[in-house]
RNA sequence: GGGUCAUUAGCUCAGGUGGCAGAGCACCUGACUUUUAAUCAGGGAGCCGGAGGUUCGAGUCCUCCAUGACCCA
């Protein structure tokens, strides 16, 4: 508060509160209070409550006077529940500090459990310590708070005023945690490897930079954990995952925000197959576990995340939704012909059969793959660390996982054999080199560690906000990241 | 990057065709000792996102800028 000519008229009632508190003896930001019960925990154990002494703490949502005495909410993490406060059941003092509370404000309340006369579950005040004094009005009661611009960037007003929110984050943790529970329950270890790495590789995106000024050099954030996870296979480490921000320098959206959470695991001895069932197996459990259910509704769609999946090739895929066969297709030309004549606007001269086939899936097959789908044998050119299907080597043991229509998690047969990986990435150097900035980038370190040998290994990413929006029901991923990235004001 | 829409009191929102800035909640004063979107009476609160322009006169029309949301790339 630094000027207060700029403040608003209850911003300065409030500060002249703080000093009428100072006169009366109270300390407007108190010292440690704990509760003995949660507001849940009374609601759910009245009966053994009922007219017993407990301490509760949260922040005053309503006051409902009556001049001298009134019923006013506080919440704390688990709801909201009613405290009744009477003139004559509290000594003078505390009645004086009760006139000065504001909605906004923490209190602790020692007091007797009982049930009003319309029956609701309240607390009869007979303490009342000031822990926080509120120094700003919250948003209004009944409509909450809906501008976004300062939901996102003050979320903490979005938290205290709109319960569904909480619930969101709350559902985005128990999602995350039941997840590591899944893995660690199968033998696999969790890791962490570098966000700041000299080489920005494991996935076609375009990274942030930075400098590290001690060792005088540019460094890259991660857009992938792969590599470094794909060392530790090569180490001898048989499962490991890491659950953690990937940071991809690109526009804004929906679906994408610049900095985003991913899970990647990699089992050795296992194939692309075993990380279908894995991520069918995973997923259904964690909505089991969490929503209680493997039918979720999203946006108004039901969907039945109950294995097995459905599964597709590409070619198959875009046969399906377009009656293109690609096994019929002989050049990169006639490729590029169809591409046009289905109006496909990226399609550019130099595109080879397998981005073309990829193109047409993007545009024509994607958006109707809502019910759980894998898509697997991707093209080669598009999947340069995945290991190619021996009788047909234009294509890889690659897979995407689809629901409502958007790209879940990818997954391959991890590509083990050094000499075709160091070929893969002169190729992506070549595509850098004509132009594509989100081609991979080539890292020497990295095939010399395959040069040592890594076991046959699958591998599985998976996009955590995304999942959490299924489980959810969130439109944007916004609604699913506390503090998603915004411009400054100004 | 392009398009559409939005920005008015702390919050949620009204303000035809240009003519004195509005409501509900919140806030303040008073009444009220079982209310629950408490009620009743009274009151205060505004850089109308910012900068230019048109006009006798702009919250309203025009241009640019800022921020956000959505759609497209």
């Amino acid at each position: 508060m630094d000027n207060v000519n700029e403040l608003n008229e209850i911003q300065k009632i409030r500060l002249k509160k703080l000093d009428e508190l100072k006169a009366l003896g109270v300390a407007p930001f108190g010292k440690k209070f704990p509760p003995s019960h949660s507001l849940q925990q009374i609601k759910d154990n009245f009966d053994e409550l009922e007219n017993q002494r407990v301490k509760v703490a949260g922040r005053i949502m309503a006051i409902r006077g009556h001049g001298k005495a009134a019923f006013f909410d506080i919440q704390d993490q688990t709801g909201r529940l009613q405290m009744y406060i009477r003139k004559d059941g509290v000594a003078e003092e505390t009645f004086k500090l009760y006139k000065l509370l504001d909605i906004g404000d923490i209190v602790g309340i020692e007091g007797d459990v009982f049930k009003s006369k319309k029956g609701e579950i309240s607390v009869a005040v007979s303490n009342l310590t000031l822990l926080a004094k509120s120094l700003r009005p919250l948003p209004e009661k009944w409509h909450g708070l809906k501008d976004t611009d300062i939901r996102y960037r003050q979320r903490y007003l979005d938290l205290i005023t709109n319960p569904e929110v909480k619930q969101t984050f709350l559902i985005r943790s128990k999602i995350i945690s039941t997840m590591r529970r899944y893995l660690d329950e199968r033998g696999f270890v969790e890791v962490e490897t570098p966000v700041l790495s000299p080489i920005a590789g494991g996935a076609a995106a375009r990274p942030f930079i930075t400098h590290h000024n001690a060792l005088d050099m540019e460094l890259y954030l991660r857009i992938a954990t792969e590599l470094y996870l794909k060392r530790l296979i090569v180490g001898g480490f048989e499962k490991v995952y890491e659950i953690g921000k990937d940071f991809r320098n690109e526009g804004i959206s929906i679906k994408h925000n610049p900095e985003f959470t991913m899970i990647e695991l990699y089992q050795a001895y296992a194939d692309y197959e075993d990380m279908m069932k894995l991520m069918e197996d995973m997923v259904a459990h964690i909505a089991k576990e969490v929503l209680g259910t493997t039918k979720v509704n999203y946006q108004g769609v039901e969907i039945d995340l109950t294995p097995p999946w459905k599964r597709m090739t590409m070619v198959e895929a875009v046969k399906q939704y377009t009656d293109i066969d690609f096994n019929l297709i002989e050049s990169d030309e006639e490729a590029r012909e169809i591409a046009r004549k289905l109006h496909i606007e990226d399609v550019e001269d130099q595109d080879t059969k397998g981005k073309i086939l990829n193109l047409i899936f993007e545009e024509k097959v994607e958006e109707h793959l809502v019910q759980p789908t894998f898509i697997y044998n991707y093209p080669i050119e598009i999947s340069p660390l995945a290991k190619k299907i021996e009788d047909n080597p234009n294509f890889t043991y690659r897979f995407e996982a689809f629901i409502t229509g958007r790209e879940m998690a990818n997954a391959f047969s991890e590509l083990n054999d050094p000499i075709d990986q160091r070929e893969r990435f002169l190729q992506q150097l070549k595509e850098r080199e004509a132009g594509n900035e989100e081609a991979h980038a080539f890292d020497e370190d990295f095939i010399t560690a395959l040069e040592y040998g890594m076991p046959p290994t699958g591998g599985l990413g998976i996009g955590i906000d995304r999942l959490v929006m299924l489980l959810t029901d969130s439109y944007s991923i916004r609604d699913v990241i506390l503090f998603p990235t915004m411009r400054p004001k100004q």
